[in-house]
DNA sequence: GCGACAG
DNA sequence: ATCTTGTCGC
């Protein structure tokens, strides 16, 4: 499916990547001692649900309150495929489109943290999607896996092993240095890794308040959301599309970073933010005009559709749908 | 050749 | 990731 030189191109950005992460707290707000999180008021998440035929998929950005947890803003996005699922390259195919979500999403309510699903660190070039997200958008990111990938000498034995010395919701342990596995109800256990600009001890921490249910809040918020968005898009209701863009996040960052390295020998910390606030120069088609950034806002912003005559009904059902959810 | 493989 | 029904329980 995919070239032997186009993965090695990939992992060789991946290792780029993996240069830039900053592997520490670097946050506006603390993970305190005493199990709270001073300053920490907004958390987002990220999650991508597939249309039947494959080539479409869509993509959810929720920012919800800290920490009471109420969706602040959340928006569903449909982008077309261009990079199959390849093992160890996830974030090839899901981050362009998320990290063009982020440019949209007004400053009053941009998260202060990301959860996103899959790996951080733990990865076998030290740069998982939430790790390639991170940087690409220059916010703190954390990343939540559903299974164990095989990284150096940990798998899912390694991951089996650890899972039956925690005992109840809430426990943790290392699998490594830059992963953990952590309890949650109903006996699941994730893997949490740092993605960008959090320590792994803050990772876990954070994520593991998160979770009143089996998955991080966040997390469970965009997965639902960008689920009900395929499903009410098959009943007729229309989506904001992304359109991809015309360099890779590499590409884009490299010359960025070529054009701050002539001018001065900033602190990478500083590079790194100059470099966030660049990524994105990207083209966006048919965008709805409405933006709900609000509590009561309804998780789907339907463009009107002035089409057909089957509109009405299926906009009507997909109405229905929605309210059924909730 | 065979098994492993985040979403 | 996705294809899918009912079922057990608060």
């Amino acid at each position: 499916m995919v070239s032997r030189e186009q993965k090695a191109t990939w992992a060789a950005e991946q290792m780029t990547l993996a240069k830039m992460r900053i592997e520490d707290d670097c946050l506006d707000w603390s993970c305190g001692k005493n199990g709270g999180f001073p300053g920490l008021s907004r958390v987002g998440g990220v999650d991508v649900s597939f249309f039947a035929d494959g080539t479409y998929a869509i993509a959810a950005v929720v920012v919800l309150s800290f920490p009471s947890l109420n969706v602040l803003y959340e928006r569903s996005a449909a982008f077309r495929l261009s990079v199959p699922y390849v093992p160890g390259f996830l974030a090839m195919r899901e981050v362009p489109a998320l990290s063009k979500m982020f440019q949209d999403v007004p400053a009053h309510v941009m998260p202060q943290v990301v959860l996103v699903d899959g790996n951080g660190a733990f990865h076998p070039r030290g740069c998982g999607a939430a790790t390639h997200l991170g940087i690409s958008i220059d916010l703190p990111t954390i990343g939540v896996a559903k299974d164990v990938q095989q990284v150096g000498d940990v798998n899912s034995s390694t991951a089996r092993r650890l899972a039956k010395t925690l005992h109840q919701s809430g426990d943790w342990g290392p699998l490594c240095t830059v992963a953990a596995l952590l309890r949650t109800k109903g006996s699941r256990c994730l893997v949490v890794s740092p993605g960008h600009r959090v320590c792994l001890r803050t990772a876990v921490t954070l994520t593991s308040q998160l979770c009143q249910k089996a998955l991080p809040e966040p997390i469970r918020q965009a997965d639902l959301r960008s689920r009900q968005a395929v499903r009410s898009w098959y009943a007729g209701v229309e989506f904001d599309y992304l359109v991809a863009p015309r360099l890779s996040h590499l590409e884009h960052m490299l010359q960025i970073t070529a054009k701050n390295s002539q001018s001065d020998d900033s602190p990478v910390v500083n590079v790194q933010s100059r470099r966030g606030r660049q990524v994105a120069k990207w083209v966006i088609k048919e965008k709805s005009k409405t933006e709900v950034p609000c509590e009561e806002s309804c998780s789907l912003r339907h463009s009107e559709l002035e089409t057909s005559e089957s509109t009405w009904t299926s906009l009507l059902f997909g109405w229905i749908c929605v309210c059924f959810t909730r």
